[in-house]
DNA sequence: TTGAGAGGGTTTTGTTTCGGAACTGACTAG
DNA sequence: CTAGTCAGTTCCGAAACAAAACCCTCTCAA
């Protein structure tokens, strides 16, 4: 993708151009096909090539491109794990690990709007409070400053 | 795209097929260029071809393609505001609200981890309490069982 | 010690999709 | 009558995608 979406916003509006925006940006970088699957797999420490191929269902030469990218921006990192016949395993980085909230919200409404069945997920709660147990994983989006539930109609552009 | 994805994880497990998946699914919808950037602006309330195609940088083919798409998969309506010249105007449906979350997550990663300046949002809370005000949006992704937010180290697949 | 995989890609070769620009058609405002 | 707007559609070259084959290194088993 081009530099797109890279001015700000003041500029953008003078000149008519896209509108600057932290979604699109992130869409640079994550947005191409294939590419959240892959992160989706690497959260599930799925790691090794072949088994992200089959489980994504993405062509190897696509994925083999999809791992560069996400690797020169950052959200992946691969380490050598044999030598000879060179072999690495990829891994998500801090910013690959902090892409879990679009893929919950992904999920959420997956399952809310497309698919019945879904595979499920546990959430490990309270084990910092030092509490066992955990429950399936649903999730909702919250505003950090005063806690509520965030509702579309409760969103303003200023 | 095919109709990928849309097994059950038993039988995909058993045949080596892609991971059913609501991330899949949600992204059969939403996953291709420009589509996100779309229900984003219609949540600005951007409604016309043009202004659409202007705030998003799509090119207008691209865009007359994918709101037809987004309209045939429910995420988004058109009402005809204008006969003779017939005209429409895009508007989300309950559906496309529902992706609300997905953006806000993808809106809170790229201002993290690829853009300093962003467009703020306002988040007019407490309003159906009674209290006026606003203030500026930040979110996180909470388990709607536990009330934690979610990290993933905490999640699990069984 | 040969030969059958497996694992991790790259190459090759089409096929789709994209995207820029021009064009259309039906108005509206001056 | 002329210019301009709005909402697309059409055309066509460029880029991205995808299926399959290939390659290379190593492992294991016979």
């Amino acid at each position: 993708m081009s530099e797109l979406q890279t001015r700000t916003h003041e500029s953008a509006a003078a000149v008519k151009m896209p509108r600057p925006c932290p979604v699109a940006a992130a869409l640079e970088v994550v947005g191409e096909r294939w590419s959240l699957l892959v992160i989706r797999e690497l959260f599930y420490e799925v790691r090794r090539f072949d088994r992200i191929a089959q489980a994504t269902g993405a062509p190897r030469n696509i994925l083999a491109s999809r791992l560069r990218d996400l690797e020169a921006a950052g959200v992946v990192a691969r380490s050598m794990y044999s030598q000879h016949p060179p072999r690495y395993e990829y891994h998500l980085t801090r910013a690959g690990r902090d892409l879990l909230p679009v893929l919950l919200a992904l999920r959420e409404w997956g399952q809310e709007h497309t698919m019945r069945p879904a595979p499920e997920l546990l959430h490990r709660c309270g084990q910092r409070h030092g509490q066992r147990g955990a429950h399936p994983l649903h999730v909702t989006t919250v505003c950090i400053t005063c806690g509520e539930r965030v509702h579309a109609d409760d969103v303003r552009v200023p």
